[in-house]
DNA sequence: CGTGAAACTTGAGGCTC
DNA sequence: GAGCCTCAAGTTTCACG
């Protein structure tokens, strides 16, 4: 499960656009369309890429209020079981068990403020969790579709 | 700019499978595949589509290591300030400003622990930065490719 | 990995409700 | 306004060199 060079350099183009036809990644990194595609699929195939997907504009959706939640749990809640306290919440688009003080860190989006209050209410009263430590997101400063392996600082998007 | 049931069903097909057809779509929302195109059209020209990307494993691409960092700066710092003194910084996939004690959460992505700890004091020694608290993913619990308008929670991809 | 041919998809015209 | 049908141009996908 090697890549090399142009391995990441198409890996690099479908990051920019998802869409982009084989033979048009293929005149980017010097390839033919049909040598595009095997090397797609091989790199599919190897979880390298997992999938394709339409970058969409939460707040165009309506979804215009963020934030980060510090999830609080007693002792020694297993990762396990923070995951069965937050899957159910709708609102909750990542989550992660981090080092520190906090047991879960989970990013949650929500319609507006009172939809984020309003679920932030129901993740408390879910057993494991004993506090919760709200960081409100007032402005995205950088938001990269994912990680480029070579790509540099790109601007940001603000809303 | 209003988005009808369709419109909704067809952004959800495509955060699924950036790559479908529009006839594929077509099927799935009961449209022929040039009404889909139009919608389609629509919804980029409208901004609520704003491009298409491939879902990449950071991890397959020797990304393995995560951390949340929050920052803290001088008195009134603004955010553009702050923008200015992250933007240059690679490691940094996303950053926003947030209510509560930080100035800035910052979201960073390194190929291992050395690498976090090189991008860390990078970061500390911008002039605005007084202080740094850092939170390492441990593992991630959930990660949805974005949000979709109407899809509820997906199993967690852990690595 | 490249070439070429078959099957499919895209994108733009005009037509209908 | 929004959808459907049709057709040329382009794209994907295969077997073969």
């Amino acid at each position: 499960m090697r890549l090399d060079e142009i391995d990441r350099r198409i890996v690099a183009q479908l990051l920019e656009n998802g869409r982009a036809s084989y033979a048009q990644i293929g005149t980017a990194v010097g390839l033919s369309a049909p040598a595009v595609k095997r090397r797609v699929d091989r790199l599919r195939a190897d979880g390298v890429i997992t999938g394709f997907s339409a970058v969409v504009d939460p707040a165009a959706l309506g979804w215009t209020t963020e934030a980060f939640i510090e999830i609080f749990c007693t002792g020694a809640t297993s990762p396990e079981e923070i995951y069965a306290s937050i899957r159910n919440h709708p609102e909750v688009v990542a989550a992660y068990t981090v080092s520190g003080d906090a047991s879960a860190l989970v990013h949650v989006r929500a319609r507006d403020i009172q939809h984020l209050e309003q679920a932030l209410e129901r993740l408390r009263r879910e057993d494991n969790i004993t506090a919760t430590k709200t960081a409100i997101v007032l402005s995205r400063l950088i938001g990269r579709p994912t990680d480029s392996p070579e790509r540099p600082g790109r601007p940001a998007s603000r809303y």
